[in-house]
RNA sequence: GUGGGCGUAGCUCAGUCGGUUAGAGCGCCAGGUUGUGGCCCUGGAGGUCGCCGGUUCAAUUCCGGUCGCUCACCCCA
């Protein structure tokens, strides 16, 4: 009776851990390049901790369970709640706004499906303690510039963004009570999903809106930016939000990404604590998941710590991503190959093999070679088959003269070096 | 949770209108090749044909059930 893994969980082989390698490598190395930290928690959390702070569809999917020690506890959905937690923590003690990011792996029990699994690895960029917009344009371009390193352009990606007060205050223009606006959300979130006959059910008996209440509220949908403001302008409230959004579309221009940025006033994202700015990054196709969502936060640290804190962050995940990047060709499709393959002509020289192999790597190179003496052929089948990019061969003849032959592998080229030059 | 599709070698898949010993390509191992890889040639290992039951002289094949994978729906980090 063979083992496999669990539904929804992923083994990666070198293969595939490569791949899994390229992808966070991008990630680490853009969020260093934007000075952010990085930070990790545990994956283990108090169930309580995303009670009522994630929005009921994260809880569902918990994978939850009680202890020995009687406590309940999940595995993290998501990992804003940690940072939240973490940073109520020793928040005060750190220098504003605070600039972190985290790899962590998250999980969720659902049905696994393509682009859904129980399991994945999802990149998360927060800045917290700087209320202005000029944050929520930083973690944007962040998640901008992580594509940008995995080679996806604004030919493949877009974002799409919003602003869950302007959404706010053109919803209460339009004659949506405060109290509904939740179920409003919930219905505009599905309306690209979904035919316009469902949305209008859903705001209708969802939200429970009345019949030209739900009528203004799909108007609202039909105007960009600039409509919004001279249909709806004389509002002071949705004018200020107007104002808002545009400063941050000039900022993104500012940074070189306005080919990659479009207004969208029916992204709202599920998770209950977004309280401004939201945004998802989608293939432009239109084929995939978001690769990407975030937004801002304000609230949340004030309801799992005793501070009071804005924040904005996103999180992407790596399993859409790596969808995309597959189809692209993108990804590397093997594990890394040695640098140096030590070929031995007779047991004599291994001696020789053992000590060069190490100085080699104590200067960093990788080096790979059969672990018994074996035919010369066998060594160079195993030293291609193994990809590496040159074989050193040590020979009697070669040792004697205090040299060995180092082959190119890709083009059978062959030069003599001096051991010494080698660092043996 | 609902519905569809698929389970044959490590992988991708043929095949069997029910019949003796189940195949290919790729991969793997060995040899051709004891101072040179890729290409080529030869050989080899590797299968309870997902599992359980039924029908039958005979089931990998037909039937029922079950488990698994997968896609879609629902929902959405």
């Amino acid at each position: 009776m063979a083992f496999q893994s669990l539904p929804g969980f992923r083994d990666f082989f070198p293969a595939e851990h490569a791949a899994r390698r390229h992808i966070q490598s991008a990630w680490r190395g853009t969020a260093e390049r934007y000075a952010f930290e990085e930070y990790d928690g545990p994956p283990l959390e108090p169930l309580e901790l995303y009670i009522e702070k994630s929005g009921q569809e994260i809880v569902d999917q918990l994978y939850a369970f009680e202890d020995k020690g009687g406590r309940q506890v999940a595995l993290r959905p998501e990992m804003t709640p940690t940072l939240a937690r973490m940073v109520g923590e020793h928040g005060r003690a750190l220098p504003k706004p605070i600039r972190w990011f985290s790899m962590p792996q998250l999980f969720r029990y659902e049905r696994a499906q393509r682009g859904r699994l129980r399991e994945h690895f999802q990149w998360n960029v927060d800045v917290i303690g700087e209320p202005d917009i000029t944050a929520d344009v930083e973690v944007l371009s962040v998640a901008l510039d992580g594509l940008t390193a995995l080679g996806l352009g604004p030919a493949d990606v877009v974002a799409r963004v919003n602003d869950r007060r302007l959404l706010e205050s053109l919803l209460l223009g339009a004659g949506v009570p405060r109290d509904r606006l939740g179920g409003a959300y919930a219905a505009i979130d599905k309306m690209s999903r979904e035919d316009a006959e469902r949305t209008k059910q859903r705001l209708r008996e969802d939200a429970g809106l009345g019949p030209d209440v739900v009528d203004a509220v799909l108007a609202l949908f039909a105007e960009d930016l600039a409509g919004l403001r001279s249909i709806h302008g004389g509002d002071a409230a949705v004018a200020a939000e107007v104002d808002r959004l545009e400063s941050y579309f000039t900022l993104l221009d500012e940074m070189g990404w306005s080919r990659h940025v479009e207004f969208d006033p029916r992204i709202v994202r599920g998770l209950a604590y977004y309280t401004g700015t939201v945004f998802e990054i989608f293939d432009r196709k239109g084929e995939l998941r978001a690769i990407c969502g975030g937004g801002r936060y304000d609230d949340l640290l004030s309801a799992v710590s005793d501070l009071q804190l804005p924040a904005v962050g996103f999180g992407m995940g790596d399993v859409v991503l790596g969808e995309l990047l597959r189809e692209r060709g993108l990804l590397p499709t093997s594990a890394p190959s040695p640098d140096y393959y030590v070929v031995t002509i007779t047991e004599g020289e291994r001696p020789l093999l053992r000590r060069l192999a190490r100085a080699l790597r104590g200067e960093g190179r990788s080096v790979s070679y059969t672990l018994r003496q074996v035919g010369v052929g066998k060594q160079f089948k195993d030293a291609n088959a193994r990809g590496a990019s040159e074989v050193i061969v040590l020979g009697p003849d070669e040792v004697t003269a205090g040299v060995a032959v180092v082959r190119t592998m890709k083009d059978g080229t062959e030069r003599r070096v001096e051991l010494t030059e080698l660092g043996a």
